[in-house]
DNA sequence: TCAATCGTCAACCAGATGGTTGAATAAGCC
DNA sequence: GGCTTATTCAACCATCTGGTTGACGATTGA
């Protein structure tokens, strides 16, 4: 009936869940964790994953009495996509963030 | 105080509004015919432009007594921008990602 | 001048959204 | 078993959203 897109756009409306995601860019994460940064009870961030979750941006797996939230960027890269299509838009010049980087953080070198 | 993406992400999550956006990509439309094709009334078609040029996605501009609708591609195309964060990179430095995407796109407000 | 057209405004409505609190479920620990 | 931790559920609330209808101001053209 709707389409997927409405729940992804949908879900990335929101600031908190935008943050949520860029938490897990850089790991995966329990629902506590999660919910540490944010001045917002657990029970709101639970609900947050869900929204995450149903447009398929997160998976969520649950071992013993913790449920690990993991980012899923295929959802994300569909948007993407339409996105591209849409505007016939380049996708982002990823030699200059390199060279951005190399400029910003000289020491940190990988 | 709310973050440009918000609305951004918002005015793309209903396939009215990205019908919309798909029409005005062939041609600058005025509103009566932007309305035409859907099942609904002027008012909200009407209702629907205002919340697409809040988020700087459209243009509009009165001539007479027409009121003439243009795709803006600057706002899309920094959500597309920001999702390949996400969408294309490994682990990546979201921070750093985003001043340089202030860099490229100078024009899209904070 | 006067009627038709273009578009918005105002009021209203039902349902979704984003948050709260407190109780409930489930798993781990001593 | 009984406390503690992890997470969700349920009820509630205020506000936002997407739609309607009818009235309205502005512009056009006969």
């Amino acid at each position: 009936m709707t389409h997927p897109l409405d729940a992804t756009f949908a879900a990335l409306a929101d600031p908190t869940r935008r943050a949520i995601l860029s938490m897990l860019l850089e790991d995966d994460m329990a629902v506590t964790d999660v919910a540490a940064p944010f001045n917002m009870s657990l029970a709101a961030i639970s609900k947050h994953l869900q929204v995450l979750a149903d447009a398929g941006l997160i998976s969520q797996e649950k071992r013993g009495r913790v449920k690990w939230c993991k980012l899923e960027p295929d959802a994300l890269r569909a948007a993407s996509v339409w996105m591209q299509g849409f505007g016939q838009f380049e996708p982002v010049n990823l030699d200059a963030f390199e060279r951005f980087l190399a400029l910003e953080l000289p020491d940190t070198e990988s």
